[in-house]
RNA sequence: GCGCCUGUAGCUCAGCUGGAUAGAGCAACGGACUUCUAAUCCGUAGGCCGCAGGUUCGAAUCCUGCCAGGCGCGCCA
């Protein structure tokens, strides 16, 4: 692996830093981290490292920098480094002094910014997990693009990302959805039949019965005990609706390297034996809970049972493994889960959950601990609620009441693209409000037009270029040195800056800044195009400008690659 | 009552884990199409960074306490 220049600076001041610190007693040496200034006057690179390294020193900033300086040895590239301010050190690049790097971009092509490593850590990435038991809804979609973004930033960075979807088909939510076809599938028989409040009411629950009525008898059906007919009903209706998620999840372009059934898990026993090891290593006991807070509790009785003492790894109160009737909890399924993740070899999961679900990160990470030791497993995220309005008039969403919006539907109305971009636009931990118009729009309120516009703008100056006759020089021959104006510059130090934002958003678990970057480049982009001729200027010029639109046009394709958006060449 | 998330321009949001004069888009106003795609660009205006303390050379960023909104708090998943 090459170090870049910025590299280079790093360790040339750091080795300083060093150096000056021998004499010094501290249990901390503060590293060198190279920021690129707002203000152009500033430089291409600034290093605040005066500033800590005065605390320890006892010296005053700008003197601890000019000791820097004086003994600093810097690359060829740097032209000049001054100190400013309270003790900034400015440092400036010869003319064109990155402007080699465009044509790396070029060589990279898509492997630009990204890290090869075959070393790289497994994550396992569980996210969506929407419940068997209807479509997707706008909710899920954010989680799951935001999901599916995240594991290719991962990718991009090194990291062995397993993709993963549990499927919770167990449960009292499975009894209630089989009953809801059971009785639409009467209904299609003409019986006559009362809808209880309980059931799904949404007319997918129909299509799901008509489905199940094409390939088995209605009078297979009657024959069973309620039981065994429940059970088989439960089984294709979920199964139904597992088709119709994955279809959901394909129309946004995502799927799964697993999908992982929560039912397998109590039929194989891993549940129940679960519950035995955590017996046989004393970490249940018989007690009581409190009543729960927040809400009245009329019908509140304390019932004796057995408790998991999560309290003892960092939870707030012991939780129940097992129901009263007998079953295991949907507690005890999930760690039983997590705890086989960890036995087929994932030290590090990472669990996209919506916020709904916050309270329940610590209950899991204390049953993680006492089961394998490992602190903090699952690494949570939390994706705060889709508001949807339309034209700012709020929708109420309720699966119960079947009147929830479908990710279908939306991905039909706005297009793949724009529900893909628009997600991506906020940090998971803000609220989104997604307006169906708004998202519709095909005008500048939409920001995934203006970066596809900026793609598609420079293929029609390529193409123009093509039908010119223009011939393109090879990378190695152009003289990127040419690039100098204002535009120029402020684009290739975007072009630059790639590499080190898909290290912080992989690192970091903020896919969102992939978008956010997107869009600055973009706009780098339209003011540099409408700055700059490329077309009919002196040769050497057009060449070097030619180069660093390819060089720009390749890294809006990667950076869209990794939102799963196209990047069209003619709009 | 407790826990998690949020509060930045009229609106929607960034602000690169403490840096220099807090930035975009939309909306408003004024400009730029004989010239590579105007789905674009350029400019003007717009800010007690929720409030109050604290930490330090330096705070939108870290800590504490309030205020406001969202989510959650029995063997529902």
């Amino acid at each position: 692996m090459t170090l870049s220049l910025k590299d280079l600076i790093t360790q040339a001041l750091q080795d300083v830093v060093s150096k000056l610190l021998v004499d010094v007693e501290t249990n901390k040496t503060p590293s060198v981290a190279l920021t690129r200034p707002k203000q152009k006057e500033h430089g291409d690179y600034a290093v605040n490292i005066a500033m800590p390294l005065a605390g320890l020193l006892k010296q005053n900033p700008r003197q601890v920098a000019e000791t820097i300086l004086a003994n600093v040895q810097f690359p060829d590239a740097v032209a000049s480094a001054e100190i400013a301010g309270p003790g900034f050190i400015n440092i400036k690049l010869q003319a064109g002094g990155e402007t080699d790097i465009l044509k790396g971009i070029l060589q990279q092509g898509k492997r630009y910014g990204c890290v090869d490593n075959s070393q790289g850590e497994r994550v396992n990435l569980e996210f969506v997990s929407a419940n068997p038991t209807g479509p997707m809804h706008v909710g899920h979609g954010r989680g799951a693009v935001v999901g599916d973004s995240l594991a290719n930033v991962m990718k991009a960075r090194g990291y062995q990302v397993h993709k993963e979807y549990y499927i919770n088909d167990a449960g009292t939510q499975i009894g209630v959805l089989a009953n809801s076809v059971w009785l639409r599938i009467q209904e299609l028989q003409d019986i006559s039949i009362t809808f209880p409040d309980g059931a799904y009411p949404g007319d997918y629950i129909i299509e799901i019965a008509k489905e199940i009525l094409e390939t088995h008898d209605f009078a297979s059906f009657e024959a069973m005990d309620a039981t065994s007919r429940l059970q088989k009903l439960g089984t294709l209706a979920v199964a139904a609706n597992m088709t119709m998620i994955r279809s959901d999840l394909k129309q946004v372009g995502i799927e799964f390297d697993q999908y992982f059934s929560e039912k397998t898990l109590h039929e194989s026993g891993k549940v129940l034996q679960l519950i035995e090891k955590l017996e046989s290593d004393d970490l249940i006991y018989t007690g009581t809970l409190p009543p729960p807070k927040g809400k009245e509790v009329k019908d509140y009785n304390p019932i004796e049972q057995r408790l998991f003492r999560t309290t003892d790894f960092g939870d707030d109160v012991d939780r129940p493994l097992m129901k009263q009737d007998g079953t295991a909890t949907y507690f005890a399924a999930d760690i039983a889960y997590h705890a086989d993740k960890f036995e087929r070899g994932f030290k590090h999961m990472i669990d996209i959950w919506g916020a709904d679900h916050g309270g329940y990160i610590t209950r899991v990470q204390a049953a993680m601990k006492a089961l394998t030791g490992l602190e903090k497993q699952p690494e949570v995220l939390l994706v705060q609620m889709v508001n949807l309005t339309r034209d700012g008039v709020p929708f109420k969403m309720s699966k119960r009441a079947g009147t929830f919006v479908t990710l279908s539907e939306v991905v039909e109305e706005v297009g793949k693209d724009a529900v893909r971009f628009n997600f991506m636009t906020r940090r998971i931990e803000s609220q989104f409000d997604f307006d169906l118009e708004a998202a519709k729009a095909k005008d500048a309120e939409n920001p995934v037009y203006y970066v596809q516009y900026a793609h598609a703008r420079i293929h029609a100056v390529l193409k123009k270029a093509e039908s010119e006759g223009v011939r393109l020089a090879k990378v190695g021959d152009v003289n990127t040195s040419l690039l100098t104006s204002d535009e120029a510059s402020k684009l290739i130090k975007m072009l630059l800056v790639y590499p080190d934002m898909l290290e912080t958003a992989a690192d970091r678990r903020e896919p969102y800044r992939i978008a956010t970057y997107i869009m600055q480049l973009a706009a780098a982009f339209h003011s540099f195009y409408h700055h700059n001729r490329v077309l009919g200027v002196e040769e050497e010029l057009m060449q070097a400008r030619l180069l660093l639109l390819r060089a720009t046009a390749q890294v809006i394709q990667n950076a869209l690659e990794l939102l799963g958006v196209n990047a069209p060449e003619t709009m």
